[in-house]
DNA sequence: AGTATGCGGTTAACACCGTTAAGTTACAAT
DNA sequence: ATTGTAACTTAACGGTGTTAACCGCATACT
């Protein structure tokens, strides 16, 4: 609804127009003629700052990539016991997603086929948060407090449990008869479990 | 390409081409008049037998919900013994997604706001898979071999951890020097352990 | 037998979509 | 003053899902 002369820098304009469209309406409705129509410009306009809808939407995943990483360094610091730090970095990545359902929707949606066109270096900068696990998980194996076969393994594994009930709970896939926390209690649980063959204690 | 006349029941041809043009093409590409063009008829033609895309969309994801169900009840029978038989229904869950990504990606792209036009029959078809596995896991409780907090929580814990890996998998989002199988085993060794409270011992 | 009903299909059209080509405007530099 | 260029526009192409109106034809009924 901004008028054409407000901004400066339109790029940020449009990337901020098509967050909130995303939040506010999902995913099926981000449209560039939307966009456009609703920051006062032509939908050709877009075009000037952005190669095509694939790469607004990179930009996007781009955006909730740094988000969650910053938000895991900042709440998962060093000087935390490996275990409260992995418990505390799982917690976080499931709560940054349930927070954000429509990034967290988008940082996954990318198919296959679409996953080449994906630039390079916003791949690397999305691996951040996989490798924050992994480093955690190194520096509890070399506290002698983790046990692993593969730091990689074990991450890519812990990566998918909490990417599984993120995904089932976003989606609305889980029995509303189960209480969310505690479900995501007990796969936390048994993600410290997985690396330090601990019997499961669930904590609800 | 099938003439208009070779058919008695359209549904059925529809059907067959959606699901055809689905695992070639892919979702994205998936249109009411691309089928329409390939079987011989008019785009309408398919109105006539599906209220629109979304229960045409409905129909194939039932139709993969069965397949799943149907593969697991018959690869997984009661004769096996609790431990051996959660491990089976995990492995052909996995390989199920694997082998059906497509598939398995359209049961899994409902997102919440269209989750209520989902057909209630169908949601309840959908979910027997999950009962499936609850149902073994309150055998093996009642054995005594497993021992479980709640047998729906784990089981949604359990569904979790499955869908996460088959998720990330199907998506090529793992790191290429990750053998699947050996993620797969070791998510799967977590599933079992996370019901037998038995150390995990990763089987490669 | 003749007429009404309704089923199964059609064509045309609407309102969108992403994207491209060509044109316009305004302003900076030579 | 002219050229060039950056930023933006309009018009158009080919696609999408979906609806409205129409059409032929077999069946059912009077």
């Amino acid at each position: 609804m901004s008028a054409p002369s407000d901004s400066k820098d339109l790029r940020r304009v449009i990337l901020d127009e098509a967050r909130h469209q995303l939040v506010k309406h999902g995913y099926n409705s981000l449209s560039m003629r939307r966009i456009a129509k609703e920051i006062g410009y032509s939908a050709t306009a877009i075009y000037l700052h952005f190669d095509g809808k694939d790469a607004l939407v990179h930009a996007l995943i781009d955006e909730g990539m740094e988000n969650l990483f910053k938000r895991l360094q900042e709440t998962c610091p060093e000087k935390i016991e490996p275990a409260a730090r992995l418990r505390q970095a799982c917690l976080e990545y499931v709560r940054f997603g349930l927070e954000n359902p429509e990034y967290y929707e988008i940082m996954h949606l990318i198919h296959p086929e679409r996953m080449e066109r994906f630039p390079a270096e916003m791949y690397r900068r999305a691996r951040r948060s996989l490798e924050f696990i992994q480093d955690i998980l190194n520096r509890g194996a070399a506290a002698g407090q983790f046990v692993l076969d593969s730091a990689s393994v074990s991450a890519a594994a812990i990566w998918a449990m909490l990417h599984g009930v993120v995904s089932l709970l976003i989606s609305r896939r889980v029995d509303v008869r189960i209480d969310p926390d505690t479900l995501i209690g007990t796969l936390v649980s048994h993600v410290i479990a997985s690396v330090t063959l601990q019997p499961v204690r669930v904590q609800a």
